[in-house]
DNA sequence: AGCACGCCGACT
DNA sequence: GTCGGCGTGCTC
């Protein structure tokens, strides 16, 4: 027998099979989808096995050396998963495969052992036992034992010295009973589950389940889409299939994962990549086992092996999480459709800001719009204020204006609690000197450097190149460097030193690098010892908190000015997120937005919370400037270490495009892509826009495989890119 | 990807 | 004379 083997280096030059002997005693255990170690050129690589097959062309074959791939088995349907992944993200096969399994179980590193057990001791017989004790009185600590084990009592190993033990189980009198032991445990605690309302029950009944449908709820924040996610995961467990649920990041599947443990128990598993080895490991291991029915987790969970599949829910559709920026550049929502296919399963998706794209496609019927316009309980929408920055600065407010200022002091008052958003982390953006006009820049990729107050230092925030803060211009000498901007580092001092008496903590990626910091922030939160909680879009998302009745807008103009067609739907959609944090529970809730654009058509629509406005206004946009989801994009990107070298294989990839693809592809560049020099790599970047992929799939991969052998320029494929 | 093979320049 | 630079080609 013989197996097509595909080896460990993703590189597109290796992008096939090679055919190898499988050994005789081998040959009833291996399968595909299993992992092997084989002999390639005159090293020993590890493989993975695409078929098995009893006839072969080639000669000379080497023989496949062992079995790697321990416990787990990609099954037919994620084998084909792979090709499709293959497919829609232009990556080779293995690299596809590699992606599917738990990163434990890459085909790359390979540890002997994950599993724990917990080791239990057993009695072999009662009579014996009992003769045992009879016999041999003086010894109390293995007598103690063996009682105990005749009064039914569970005793782990670890509970007796060897001494005991090795003796009793020598004369077989017992024996030890492994129980696999997973490292993440539910604590299974029944809360009454609540009542829905119509709407959410509209919205429950208007899925069908066993039926490969997409629907798009789109719900408005506070209106309860979590809780139509569950039931509808507690109809498809009752009817005996099994459930996944994407979270768009990983500090939000620790809060989703509490409320399913407590609903629905030990049946639920947690997968992501923040996840340990061993704990990987060990829920990927019971998802493959059957052990449980739902999979809560961020954009890899699209891949698990649950089998029998009876829904997807993919929540805050419109994330751009769910795209995945590095190779394969996949998007889950293309994969948990192919899978809602292969299992004829419905495909959730919900937001209360949906992509333009799904939106659009909920308009022409492709995908079943589900509404749900209402705040549960008694809550109703904040009220929503914005103010005009410009002129503020006449009254010398810089940073918070009168109107903020008020409110804030009010709510203290009241002792409510207070979230104010920055996008911006650190101190300062920009530090220039007065005299000569220097600016601080990292030198490998020319960004500015933002100085961070607490560690006295210039950091660059794309690949955290550091300096040391200077005193005197680096040029010129003179003392008379100043910094622009504002940082969350800089707001939380000067809210700290505004408000004396209120207890202020800051949340953003430098205050929660620390593991568990997370989590302890928000614990605090909830305990209510703290009144103002500032940071960025980390505190945006999800978190849920009845006392936070204020929120703030320090500068919405960040997110405005991205030079990026979607800037006005990402920075609806964030804005939005972020001002359905206030008013959740029964008090009102209020937002401020601060900015210099007050008549900004996206805030304005921000401001009377209406999407359907947006949504029209930047599809005519879209429509006149063929974006999506008029147009499709794809990205190439065109980088090296040598700037001649990039920029005239830019060149070469236009003329290459130009010659090869008819006028239905619209082609634009090469231009400088929008992080020209990230940590010494020059990146050129070209854009297609076109209506159908087939237009240039060829030409594209064509130029792949050209490229797949050039060692001093690389090509960056981006089909449907998040950001461009 | 990694490694051998091979063909040119400057050194103990 | 030889050591070593890295361009090219191949791996079942």
């Amino acid at each position: 027998m013989y197996a097509d083997v595909l080896v460990e280096y993703g590189v597109k030059s290796l992008d096939r099979s090679f055919t190898y002997l499988i050994p005789e005693h081998l040959n009833s255990k291996l399968k595909k989808g299993m992992k092997v170690v084989v002999p390639f050129g005159n090293q020993v690589i590890n493989g993975f096995v695409i078929n098995i097959k009893d006839k072969t062309e080639t000669e000379n074959l080497k023989e496949i050396i062992s079995i790697t791939s321990g416990e787990f088995v990609l099954n037919d349907e994620l084998l084909e998963l792979g090709k499709y992944l293959k497919e829609v993200s232009m990556c080779s096969l293995i690299t596809a495969y590699n992606t599917m399994f738990p990163s434990s179980m890459k085909v790359k590193n390979i540890k002997s052992n994950y599993n724990l057990y917990d080791i239990y001791l057993e009695l072999v017989n009662k009579e014996a036992a009992l003769k045992y004790i009879e016999t041999s009185k003086r010894a109390i600590k293995r007598n103690e034992l063996l009682t105990r084990l005749l009064n039914k009592e569970i005793i782990m190993q670890k509970e007796y010295s060897s001494a005991v033990v090795k003796p009793l189980l020598e004369e077989k009198l017992i024996y030890l009973r492994k129980e696999t032991k997973y490292r993440i445990n539910q604590n299974v605690s029944n809360i009454s589950k609540p009542k829905l309302s119509l709407d959410q029950e509209k919205a429950v009944s208007a899925v069908k389940l066993n039926q490969a449908s997409t629907y798009l709820i789109h719900g408005i924040t506070g209106s309860g889409k979590t809780e139509v996610y569950m039931s509808l995961i507690e109809k498809v467990i009752a009817s005996g299939k099994t459930a996944i649920m994407l979270v768009p990041e990983i500090s939000l599947t620790t809060q989703i994962v509490n409320r399913f443990y407590s609903r629905f128990g030990s049946s639920v598993a947690i997968f992501h990549s923040a996840l340990s080895a061993g704990e990987r490991h060990d829920e990927y291991k019971k998802i493959f086992l059957g052990e449980v029915k739902i999979v809560v987790g961020t954009r890899s969970a699209v891949f698990v092996p649950l089998q029998n599949i009876g829904i997807i829910v993919i929540d805050e559709e419109h994330s751009t999480n769910y795209k995945q920026e590095n190779n394969p550049r996949y998007h889950a929502l293309d994969i948990a459709k192919k899978r809602s296919l292969s299992h004829n399963a419905p495909l959730v998706l919900g937001s209360a800001t949906p992509s333009l794209e799904s939106y659009a496609r909920s308009q022409k019927e492709v995908y079943k719009l589900i509404t749900l316009d209402k705040r549960i309980g008694d809550a109703t929408l904040p009220k929503i204020t914005i103010i005009d920055m410009a002129s503020e600065y006449k009254k010398r407010n810089m940073i918070i204006s009168d109107a903020l200022d008020k409110a804030i002091k009010e709510k203290l008052k009241k002792k409510e609690q207070i979230m104010l958003f920055l996008n911006r982390r650190g101190f300062t953006r920009i530090v220039t000197c007065k005299n000569c006009g220097y600016t601080f820049k990292c030198p490998h990729c020319e960004i500015t450097l933002t100085y961070h107050k607490t560690s006295d230092n210039l950091k660059c925030h794309y690949c955290g190149y550091t300096v040391l803060n200077e005193e005197k211009c680096p040029t010129c000498k003179e003392h008379s460097l100043t910094s622009y901007g504002l940082g969350t580092e800089k707001l939380e001092a000067e809210i700290k030193e505004k408000y004396l008496d209120a207890r202020v903590i800051r949340m953003d990626a430098d205050t929660t690098t620390k593991k568990g910091s997370h989590e302890k922030i928000i614990t605090m939160i909830e305990n209510e010892e703290v009144d103002i909680v500032l940071g960025t879009q980390m505190i945006s998302k999800g978190l849920d908190f009845p006392k936070v009745t204020l929120v703030g807008v320090i500068n919405a103009d960040d997110s405005l000015n991205i030079p990026d067609f979607r800037s006005g739907e990402y920075t609806f959609s964030l804005l939005s997120q972020v001002s359905g944090r206030a008013g959740r529970s029964t008090i009102p809730g209020e937002v401020i937005i601060q900015t210099f654009n007050p008549d900004d058509k996206t805030l304005n629509f921000v401001k009377q919370n209406d999407y359907l406005n947006l949504y029209n206004y930047e599809m005519n946009i879209r429509r006149l400037l063929k974006y999506p989801p008029y147009f499709y994009l794809t990205s190439i990107k065109i980088t090296s270490k040598d700037y001649k070298e990039a920029s005239t294989d830019a060149t070469n990839v236009l003329n290459y495009l130009k010659r090869n693809l008819d006028n239905n592809v619209i082609i634009l560049g090469p231009t400088t892509a929008a992080m020209f020099k990230i940590n010494n790599i020059y990146r050129f970047q070209i854009i297609l826009k076109y209506k159908d992929f087939n237009y240039l799939k060829d030409a594209l991969k064509n130029l792949d495989e050209v490229y797949s052998t050039n060692k001093k320029v690389s090509l960056e494929i981006d089909i449907n890119p998040a950001r461009i």
